[in-house]
RNA sequence: CGGGGUGUAGCUCAGCUUGGUAGAGCGCUUGCUUCGGGAGCAAGAGGUCGCAGGUUCGAAUCCUGUCACCCCGACCA
């Protein structure tokens, strides 16, 4: 491609709406630009390296058995009216109504429409089984969009929906989608990571997800040093430690705090390790009445682990600050399991402390000493709170860390629950109707543009991976104006390079040497030939990788610069 | 949805407190010079001051409403 056929809209300042480096970077570089909350437009450049990821995702999905159609991504309200995901799914389903005043919907997901189809073309066991994908514009109405691409209202996605006879069959193809996964986040250059999830409103049994790593990444990952575990810390488990609790050897004592109300505040007042205060969170039960739930001081509620427990409603619900006072009679910041109301569910740790600090049940009191079993009921324990760095893993090897990741893939074992909501059935052998097992597998190729950024990029601007750079190579010739020789040893090269079948841009705006080298950089091409006189002089190029320090000087030919390009 | 902020030239922003007929830098156009790290000089083009009402002799500036965008939080297949 020749630049002065390009548009290149590159900027120099950095505008004032872009918080991280990769929206910074991509608008700088002239690759997207804002529509709207949330909409984006990809100009060329842009979507060279957008086009690029979803051919290798196309290619490995290919490669894996997946077969590609194309689903509308405006879907009628009668699919989602029959799964029952009409009235489940909030604000973030856009919903419009046609000329004739029916309701449809911009597809946020397409397991209602796939299943239409599957049911639809598909009645015997023999056909069985199959993995559609498709790489389509989604749109989700998001609360608050953000980063530019990495949070966007409308983006591209690759989804696929397999169907299977049984659920053995089904975990195959996890596994198949799992490796070609594994190919796609190697191929694009990220470092990346699987990690076990929770599988959301989507529901499901087994579900992965796929990380890139990047600090200004949304997702917290608890993933342990020495060991190979690694889960989002919403799906991090924790166990009991093994080791009983330590017996009581103090007796209840009941101390004024007055205005001590956060675990902060009385572990300094009572000079207490926090790890010895255990907090009371008040929240609604299952049957509509109330339920304490028992952390250690130092521990954060899991808010999904805790909804999933049998005798919390979900989704989880704090109680109200006044229905706390009817039943407690003091304030929030008081509460404790001595003399309880409610029914209490402790942690698995909150349960093991012992002499413990906890609220008094009476404003401006906290009681010392406290011990389960003696002062209060033995509790009902689960596991209930978010894992901490520091913890050992939950498989047992290795102590937890946590990472920061941009969720750029999902794999999902969803079960009967979409087959059986959408009366999906084929027949066995036997003749039997049998109702398929469902997976699905997503992955946000708009995102990955911009998650790929954040990994790779320095102070100039933008470093791709060859695999996915919007072009591999860029020539610049300098003064190519007032010197014939390195005019026509740039347009050699840069035919050379296209009859090769390299992506090579050549800059023949006639820029100066700075404002040429500068864009080259921001716009992140691994690759660079620079051709001046000087070289020339002594028949070289000067060759430079982007990620390089320092540039070398090459034989001026074409095929020395195809060897580097190879290397 | 709660809290906060911002809308002025293509971009980044000043001007608003204290009302008086529109500014800078970058970018763009033309000319000359320059040409290995976003050139210099000169001359230009370019704005319904988000929108709608109101106050006033007069509104970018004050008041009311409204829309959009951004940030923090909540939420998130």
């Amino acid at each position: 491609m020749r630049l002065s056929q390009f548009p290149l809209s590159t900027t120099k300042e950095t505008p004032a709406d872009a918080q991280v480096i990769s929206h910074q970077l991509m608008l700088r570089a002239g690759y997207i630009r804002q529509l709207g909350s949330g909409l984006y437009t990809w100009l060329p450049i842009g979507l060279r390296t957008l086009t690029r990821i979803a051919a290798i995702v196309r290619e490995e999905m290919n490669r894996a058995g997946a077969l590609e159609l194309l689903m509308p991504s405006v879907q009628p309200a009668e699919l989602w009216q029959e799964s029952g995901r009409w009235e489940q799914m909030g604000a973030e389903m856009l919903r419009f109504k046609d000329r004739h005043q029916n309701d449809f919907c911009l597809g946020p997901t397409h397991e209602e429409v796939i299943c239409y189809h599957f049911r639809q073309d598909f009645r015997s066991y023999r056909q069985l089984p199959v993995n559609f994908y498709q790489i389509q514009t989604k749109f989700r109405d998001e609360r608050r969009p953000r980063f530019g691409v990495m949070r966007s209202r409308e983006f591209l996605m690759k989804d696929a929906y397999s169907f299977h006879m049984t659920a053995e069959d089904l975990h195959r193809e996890y596994l198949n989608m799992r490796e070609a996964y594994v190919r796609i986040f190697t191929r694009l250059g990220a470092e990346f990571r699987p990690v076990k999830a929770d599988s959301g409103n989507i529901g499901g049994a087994l579900s992965e997800e796929f990380h890139i790593l990047a600090g200004s990444g949304e997702d917290l990952l608890a993933v342990a040093q020495g060991g190979t575990y690694a889960a989002n810390v919403e799906a991090a488990e924790t166990r009991p430690s093994g080791t009983p609790r330590a017996a009581a050897t103090k007796s209840v004592e009941k101390v004024a705090t007055p205005g001590q109300k956060t675990c902060e505040q009385v572990s300094k007042f009572m000079n207490v390790p926090l790890t010895g205060k255990v907090k009371l969170l008040v929240v609604k039960g299952a049957d509509g009445g109330l339920v304490g739930i028992a952390l250690r001081g130092d521990h954060q509620l899991n808010e999904i682990k805790a909804a999933k427990h049998p005798k919390v409603a979900s989704p989880l619900t704090m109680a109200a600050p006044e229905d706390v006072l009817k039943v407690f009679g003091c304030e929030v910041g008081y509460l404790g399991p001595v003399n309880c109301p409610i029914p209490v569910v402790a942690d698995y740790a909150a349960a093991e402390v012992a002499d413990f600090v906890c609220g008094a049940n009476e404003n401006d009191h906290h009681l010392s000493g406290v011990n389960w079993g003696r002062d209060c009921a033995e509790p009902e324990t689960a596991d209930l709170r978010m894992i901490a760095e520091g913890d050992p893993s939950p498989d047992g090897v290795g102590t937890i860390k946590f990472y920061r990741g941009i969720e750029g893939g999902h794999i999902f074992q969803l079960g009967t629950k979409y087959t059986k909501a959408m009366n999906v059935s084929v027949l066995d052998a036997e003749g039997k109707a049998v109702t398929p097992e469902m997976g699905c597998y997503g992955i946000g190729v708009t995102r990955l543009v911009a998650a790929v950024i954040e990994q790779n990029h320095d102070a100039n601007g933008i470093i791709w991976p060859d695999a996915i750079a919007p072009f591999r190579v860029i020539i610049c010739p300098i003064g190519s104006d007032k010197s014939a020789a390195v005019k026509d040893a740039a347009e050699t090269l840069y035919k050379d390079l296209l009859a090769a079948g390299i992506d090579v841009a050549l800059d023949d705006r006639g820029n100066r040497p700075g404002s040429m080298f500068a864009d080259a950089e921001l716009i992140g091409i691994p690759h660079r030939i620079v051709i001046g006189d000087k070289g020339l002089a002594n028949a070289q190029f000067e060759y430079k990788q982007r990620r390089a320090e320092k540039a070398e000087m090459i034989a001026a030919t074409s095929a020395a610069v195809l060897e580097r390009l190879s290397a």
